[in-house]
DNA sequence: ATGCTAATGCTATTGAGTTGCAAATATAGG
DNA sequence: CCTATATTTGCAACTCAATAGCATTAGCAT
């Protein structure tokens, strides 16, 4: 349950500028203890009434900018988020870890950090950032 | 613009099961001599009042289902298409080639294949596919 | 306690992705 | 060439994710 080097979760949110909220407090515990990505609607569905459509993706938008989870999409482009385990780095979300994608039941897994290959890419290209997301079928689902 | 060991457009439609109609034949074109990733958008833009949107949605979707172009999600996770250059393999696309996704213009291009690193999955979880994304500036926005 | 700023709720809009059905058309067979 | 049929197309309508504007509420520093 202790995450980013055991700070609470209002520790959490306040170190990052956020101020607290009920619903910033409800929405970061839920991606915490859901243990994959989760998506907007995903958070509707398992905090019913918490709050508005709208807050709930500035609160997901929120958390995405200023490191406390990111963003990663599903096989249909939707965006999930996720909170990262090894947080103590300090909000640098450039660990290159893979994603795993269901193709059942459209789930989205935080996998370990990978080492990439180097891939040459065109003159002129200039590159920030590498994802690796694999697909197939989760546990449930095989 | 010699494609799939230089077989003609209206010979690659056919060879796939699919009619010859003037929609597919310029939209193959527009895919072959883009030299990048497009979208149903794109599409539009480019061939504008050539058909309807729905027929150009499910023109694309019939190149995907029938090895003739393979999607690509962009940055904001809207499919894109394009046309495999090296297919003679005959329609199989599960080479693993990258993608590069310019941040800036939002453009996405087809990389060389990659080998790509073990990477380890969980228990129960069958891989079926995999895809490595780079994100930057391209040559034009750099 | 109070005032300023950030967060929220509501309304409304955009754009991608889809489906169903009727009209048009590509192609195979005579 | 002409016809029959299965495919393809166009149109209308709809879903859902994403997102902007603005008035109201509420966190928090002093």
């Amino acid at each position: 349950m202790n995450y980013f080097c055991g700070m609470s979760n209002e520790q959490l949110l306040r170190s990052r500028g956020l101020r607290v909220t009920n619903t910033r407090k409800a929405v970061l515990r839920l991606l915490q203890r859901s243990g994959k990505a989760l998506s907007q609607a995903d958070v509707e569905r398992s905090l019913p009434d918490l709050a508005d459509r709208v807050t709930l993706f500035r609160v997901l938008q929120a958390f995405e900018e200023n490191g406390l989870a990111h963003r990663v999409q599903d096989a249909h482009g939707v965006s999930r988020f996720a909170v990262c385990a090894d947080s103590c780095s300090g909000g640098h979300h450039h660990d290159v870890h893979a994603h795993f994608r269901c193709l059942v039941c459209g789930d989205v897994y935080c996998l370990d950090p990978v080492t990439l290959p180097k891939v040459s890419i065109p003159k002129g290209f200039k590159l920030k950032d590498s994802q690796l997301h694999l697909e197939g079928s989760c546990s449930a689902c095989s």
